[in-house]
RNA sequence: CGGGGCGUAGCGCAGCUUGGUUAGCGCGCGUGCUUUGGGAGCACGAGGUCGCCGGUUCGAAUCCGGCCGCCCCGACCA
């Protein structure tokens, strides 16, 4: 069997894992200047692959992109006053440039409302301007104090979308459409199941009227913010004066929206997947899907095995399949195994000279460590359905997880001491008051993660919400702030 | 901002208490040979402003003063 590993175990110290795992398996390393990070090949590329499943519904949803500068005056920020209170914390402030003091000091967008809102002034005149169905992808900057590899850093990518509409409907329908993308990126995409719901007032964005997120859980059983969707309402067109006449001829504000995904989820999908030998990405973002390693002696064993494996990687290749033959001299097979493990590769195939002489080749499946021999000439039109079962299996373990560690309470005790004991989600009513959140965050550490989408429908999105559904609250460890 | 840790070769570390002449070890790296079906072995070799500034001393990685930076645990947040 394998040896044992040179990874803290998970279960043990699952922070020290994250860590090790993240700069191990490559994807990613600390930057020079505190919170900063170096996204290499293979984490970049797992960005890419979400990038470009975002992209495509963005599109698909009539959205168009375009970018707004990084740098803006100082001023702007401070026209929304809760956005403002919100932000200004953690805004990186530019005061010199070209070997002189600004005049005026420029902030590093944060998040881009006020940049972008403040144009949108000179955009829209009349309802028939809207609506502006408009996303960037850019970097932001925000001064955390405590940062993480992924999960947080001070500058980190991610995409933000900005919308602005003619009525209140239209614009919290947007706000609900691009929550169901981001549920469908994370859980068709990156296999990660999400519960979808809305923020509690202390817990919305800053400047929102409600923001909805979905919320995942990782393998330490703490939730993990996925992606939000944020209803603004008129609050950025009143700070921005965006009016627009209506067709009855009347000046009224806009409605607004705003709803981002980063580069966070690429640490969600490596603390949702991974285990003690490293990562196991989904094939949906996997940079190879799958790896070959050749094994052979002699150069004459070398040839035949390459060529062999030339056939199977083109054949892949030419199905749309990312495959890469691990041909270097200097590694033996064991430590490519272990390598291509750690990296979290989806299948390997294992092809040497036995293999070659009986048409076969060794299917190593990295979701169950499985092993098999399957003949050669079936290992290309069988491939697909393998990463497809690999994708769903990855979804399914997660969702179990998820639901082992997901608990009612029925009481306020069976809530304190069942977040105590077990950890994981907690379902339990909440009456509404702040103060009695913030009670139960100073008693059990744990915060309210959502609450129901449509508190009346009883069809609503959320599963197992008690009877008083407007008050019913799915309670998880926050990752960061437990204690 | 509190609490803890660390800064010595690309990475991980020892050396510092008790100052001393060519600053070590492991991994990695280069060359060669033997290896190759679960993280190879041997030999030779390359690689260092010991975070920065100042002080003490015949002599500082080591002692003293100051500064800077990063990481980890909380509070802030995606």
């Amino acid at each position: 069997m394998a040896k044992p590993s040179r990874l803290p175990d998970p279960k043990e110290d699952f922070s020290a894992w994250y860590v090790e795992v993240v700069k191990q398996a490559g994807m990613a390393e600390h930057g020079l200047a505190k919170g900063t990070m170096v996204i290499k090949p293979h984490g970049y590329a797992v960005w890419e692959h979400i990038q470009r499943a975002l992209d495509d519904r963005f599109k698909a949803t009539g959205h168009e992109n375009l970018y707004f500068p990084m740098l803006f005056p100082e001023s702007l920020l401070n026209k929304e006053a809760e956005h403002v209170e919100g932000f200004s914390p953690q805004v990186a402030v530019v005061t010199h440039g070209g070997g002189q003091k600004l005049e005026e000091p420029l902030v590093i967008r944060p998040t881009s409302e006020a940049v972008i809102w403040n144009t949108y002034a000179n955009w829209i005149q009349s309802y028939r301007d809207l609506p502006l169905l408009y996303n960037q992808w850019c970097n932001i900057v925000r001064w955390e104090m405590r940062t993480r590899l992924f999960l947080r850093t001070s500058e980190f990518l991610w995409q933000e979308g900005h919308t602005a509409h003619a009525s209140e409907a239209e614009a919290w329908e947007e706000a609900v459409r691009m929550q169901g993308v981001y549920r469908e990126v994370a859980e068709d995409v990156l296999a990660i199941p999400v519960l979808p719901g809305r923020k509690s007032a202390q817990e919305r964005f800053p400047g929102a009227v409600e923001t909805l997120t979905i919320e995942g859980m990782m393998r330490d059983a703490k939730a993990l913010q996925c992606g939000t969707s944020h209803f603004l309402g008129q609050n950025f067109a009143k700070a921005y004066d965006v009016q627009f006449l209506n067709d009855k001829g009347e000046q009224e504000y806009a409605w607004a929206t705003s709803w981002g995904f980063t580069t966070r989820m690429v640490g969600a999908a490596i603390m949702t997947h991974g285990d003690e030998r490293g990562l196991k990405l989904p094939p949906a973002v996997a940079p190879v899907q799958v790896a070959i390693v050749p094994i052979y002696r002699a150069d004459d064993e070398r040839s035949r095995v390459l060529e062999a494996a030339a056939k199977i990687r083109d054949g892949l290749a030419g199905n749309g399949i990312r495959v890469k033959v691990d041909d270097r001299d200097q590694h033996r097979p064991g430590f490519k195994f272990s390598e291509w493990e750690l990296k979290g590769v989806p299948i390997r195939l294992e092809i040497g000279p036995k293999d070659v002489d009986s048409d076969q080749v060794v299917v190593a499946t990295r979701f169950d460590g499985s092993k098999e021999q399957v003949p050669a000439p079936d290992i290309v039109m069988g491939m697909a359905a393998r990463l497809d079962h690999a994708q769903r299996a990855l979804f399914e373990d997660a969702i179990s997880f998820r639901d082992d560690n997901m608990h009612e309470a029925d009481s306020y005790d069976s809530l304190r001491e069942g977040i105590a004991a077990e950890g994981g989600f907690w379902v339990g009513a909440w009456c509404g008051e702040a103060a009695c959140e913030n009670r139960v965050n100073k008693d059990t550490s744990a915060t309210i993660r959502l609450l129901p989408l449509e508190p009346e429908d009883p069809g609503g999105p959320l599963p197992r919400v008690r009877e008083n559904r407007n008050r019913a609250g799915y309670l998880g460890k926050g990752l960061l702030t437990a204690g």
